[in-house]
DNA sequence: AAAAAAG
């Protein structure tokens, strides 16, 4: 379904083609009727689907059709990169509608308090936000919802999985109770299926293949002992000509240290946690989109929702606790229907949430034993213990559990359908997100 | 045994 057969409103269409947007992805198809239509909306979708458009077409629709003077909608999400994500994506699809609007957001050291405050006192059209920061202008008592007609909580089982509920519910009580509610979830277990009970009315709801890491992705395990990993990976490196990698570590602790490794080595590398000053956790993210490095290092903090164009590769050091956290650090390469490669690390400790992940995939990932003809010693075997989790006896065991040394070969571990179709949507964003400063590289990685 | 988010 092309773009221009929904029912829009004629600046919208031109925001639209302006972003070469077409084609509607599934979630699009399903979700933009009915969002126009006004109903509520639960909404599972995997990431890179091309969901955050999917909501904010049709509420730019109802901005455009409908303007008020005062904030008309609020997304809240888990992260503070993806708030501001979001708000340069409003940026650019609501430049021809006239839309404003901010992302608020803890961390920040500069002017942007009042510039939130300004934005929330006077007036903009959608507020993206972060839980704790909002609240916080909120108990100052300025902030006014009394016009609010759309409220989208995005990545809802994140936030929950964060303690975020108190405050969401809190944030709640203080929006009219006639409004549109929104809820995206990557899973729908018990507790998000009672929020949203909760919180919506006669929901639509939209299930768009649970869990399921994208058909473009080329999943490769690698058996590797943590002395081995940095190694292997610098073997795995030489065979990429441009890398543009994130490598996921599921420590803050071993962000730097991974970092200044590799910067040892020669390669170009930053790193982004919770233990990053924003400034610089917005320097360096934005610097790697641009392609200013090759390899992003960081923790789980990007692990979700974060678009980054042409990732070739995203490397798991180690293999993430929680299974859909594996899901969602693969989910960010092969983006909008193109491909790319996943790595994961696999040590003795990983084994048995490799196991985890693989019942949750329904897959069987060849592990990669490589090291020993690398010369970098014996790989560790793969002879996990246990899968902890529920008694449930379904697990599927791999069915080669040990490792096969010889087996260099690459792995055939790819979703079978879909052929990887290359849309490449081409981004020319009509304004610049006005907060961005713009400044050099980062600094602080260099071989001490 | 981690991560994130308010300061």
């Amino acid at each position: 379904m092309h773009f221009n057969e929904f029912d829009l409103h004629d600046d919208l269409l031109q925001a639209v083609d302006s972003m070469n947007f077409q084609q509607a992805t599934p979630i699009q198809e399903m979700a933009i009727p009915r969002i126009l239509q006004g109903k509520d909306l639960i909404a599972c979708a995997q990431t890179g689907t091309g969901k955050t458009a999917a909501y904010l077409v049709p509420i730019l629709n109802s901005i455009a059709t409908h303007p008020q003077e005062h904030i008309s909608t609020l997304i809240i999400v888990p992260t503070r990169e993806l708030a501001q994500q979001i708000d340069e994506q409003v940026q650019g699809l609501g430049y021809f509608v006239n839309a404003t609007s901010i992302a608020i957001y803890g961390g920040t050291k500069g002017p942007e308090w009042d510039q939130q405050r300004k934005a929330l006192t006077q007036g903009a059209d959608i507020i993206i936000a972060t839980p704790g920061r909002l609240m916080a202008h909120m108990q100052l008592g300025y902030v006014r919802f009394d016009q609010l007609r759309h409220l989208i909580l995005d990545e809802a089982d994140r936030m929950l999985d964060m303690g975020f509920l108190g405050d969401i519910l809190k944030i709640m009580s203080q929006i009219p109770a006639q409004r549109q509610t929104l809820m995206f979830s990557a899973t729908m277990p018990p507790k998000i299926r009672e929020l949203a009970k909760r919180i919506l009315q006669e929901p639509e709801e939209i299930q768009l293949s649970v869990s399921k890491p994208a058909a473009g992705i080329d999943q490769q395990f690698y058996l590797a002992s943590d002395q081995q990993k940095l190694p292997l990976l610098v073997h795995l490196l030489k065979k990429v000509n441009t890398p543009s990698m994130v490598l996921f570590t599921s420590r803050r602790s071993s962000v730097d240290s991974i970092v200044r490794a590799l910067g040892r080595l020669g390669y170009d590398a930053y790193g982004i946690s919770s233990d990053s000053e924003q400034s610089v956790r917005e320097v360096v993210l934005r610097d790697f989109k641009n392609r200013k490095f090759p390899i992003l290092v960081a923790t789980d903090v990007l692990s979700r929702g974060i678009d980054i164009d042409n990732l070739s590769h995203v490397v798991n050091f180690d293999v993430p606790r929680d299974p859909e956290d594996y899901v969602h650090r693969i989910g960010r390469t092969a983006r909008a229907e193109t491909t790319g490669t996943a790595i994961t690390f696999i040590n003795q400790d990983d084994q048995p949430r490799v196991l985890r992940i693989e019942r949750l995939l329904e897959t069987v990932v060849e592990k990669q034993a490589i090291t020993q003809q690398l010369g970098l010693g014996e790989a560790p075997a793969f002879a996990p213990r246990s899968a902890k989790g529920n008694g449930s006896g379904d697990r599927k065991r791999s069915g080669k559990p040990s490792s096969n040394a010889r087996s260099g070969a690459p792995t055939a571990a790819r979703n079978p359908d879909k052929p990887a179709k290359k849309r490449s949507p081409r981004r020319n964003r009509p304004r610049k997100s006005p907060s961005a400063p713009t400044s050099s590289a980062p600094q602080d990685s260099s071989p001490s």
